[in-house]
DNA sequence: AGTGATGGGATAGTGGCACTCTCCAAGTCA
DNA sequence: TGACTTGGAGAGTGCCACTATCCCATCACT
């Protein structure tokens, strides 16, 4: 498959499949002479990918770069591999270290924690982009006058560790590491806009029924 | 207070409250002469709002204004003036409507939607955000070999419907209309990191359960 | 062999967006 | 009075994801 053609099957103009060329999203193709390349379906399943990511996930090209980095690097094992993978997504923004509604948001955050039995959060917790994405948003909840404490989002956080448990059944099913790997990044960018579009329906759903049209 | 105490207590630069102005995102303080207006507490708010809109929630400046516009809204009534509100959240990407891919996807959340009983989303569904913006996420999903049907996403939803119905009891407890649907706003964007960042927390920590570290 | 089309590489340019800089006239405070 | 501040307005900046252009080796066809 020429460049034109893996354009044409994928609906992404030349010009935008050089530009990742460039940018190292996507691998080059064989060579097949001085000046011409050879694409296959790996390539267009992969620039699918990337689609994905940038359009749907919003992920900036360089973080998109090292999420694939990840997925392609073989040397890691497994949970390593996904792991990174996941961590490169970008997750909103990152609090100020010496904020005091950061320091609150944080302990509150940590009794979470413990009040789960969330060991392995509380262990590596500090060091995932998640943790502090959460400490992140829950300081500008409470800037913005609307507290959260543990009790108040342990319900939430109870019901997303069914949904987690749930994500990783439906991981079980891909044999292999690298489709394991890609089923993830695809799970954690594509379901997120999926969960939180049923979320919207369920919340429209619910007003109605309480409060009628 | 002034403009520069405003930026002083907000932490927003005085130039950037200016652009806030000019984009009609904060309304004018009150005039004082021709050249001082005096600004008050609900500009502090409104700020933090605008902020928290823009950058936790990456709202566009547009959308903004018209999230803002529905919030300051009394003309409408209640449930028109949170759906307006929220309508007017950006929601990724629009799905094509001559899309095979989404005609199928379409077909698939209707199913959904009447398995599990929501006839208002069936009702209005179709003009809803949330609903087109599920059925191109589920679109892309199944052009990148990750298809989901009614069934796989049935225990999704109703996850999805316990938080709403969290996120709703949670909206009672504010007593006044304007209190109701900035609460809203702030919950729709601000607790859509908190979920997500609970989910991936939930996903190590059950990843951790199951493999090991 | 000749010739027009195509493919791939490199570079510079575009457009959108969220600010941010600069200037100015009108006020304020010491 | 004179230095400083304030609010308004327009132009400029920086970032980022593309995209348009150019070049020329190679390919397909005659």
């Amino acid at each position: 498959m020429r460049l034109a053609e893996l354009s044409g099957r994928s609906g992404v103009p030349t010009a935008t499949i050089k530009y990742y060329l460039r940018e190292g999203l996507l691998p080059p193709g064989e060579r097949v002479s001085a000046t011409q390349a050879e694409y296959g379906e790996a390539h267009l399943r992969r620039l699918r990918l990337v689609r994905a990511l940038i359009q749907v996930g919003k992920v900036p090209v360089a973080a998109a770069r090292e999420v694939l980095a990840a997925v392609d690097d073989d040397s890691l094992g497994q949970t390593i591999r996904l792991g990174a993978a996941l961590w490169a997504l970008p997750q909103g923004v990152r609090p100020e270290p010496d904020d005091p509604d950061a320091v609150a948001a944080a302990r509150e955050v940590d009794r979470l924690l413990a009040d789960l039995g969330w060991s392995t959060s509380r262990e590596i917790g500090n060091l995932s982009p998640a943790y502090r994405t959460l400490v992140a948003a829950l300081a500008t909840l409470a800037r913005l006058g609307y507290p959260c404490d543990a009790a108040h989002l342990a319900p939430y956080a109870e019901q997303m560790g069914r949904t987690a448990a749930l994500d990783l059944d439906m991981l079980e099913e891909y044999p292999t590491p690298v489709e394991k790997v890609e089923a993830a990044v695809a799970a954690a960018v594509l379901y997120e806009p999926v969960l939180l579009s049923l979320r919207r329906l369920a919340q429209e759903e619910e007003s109605a029924r309480r409060y009628g049209l």
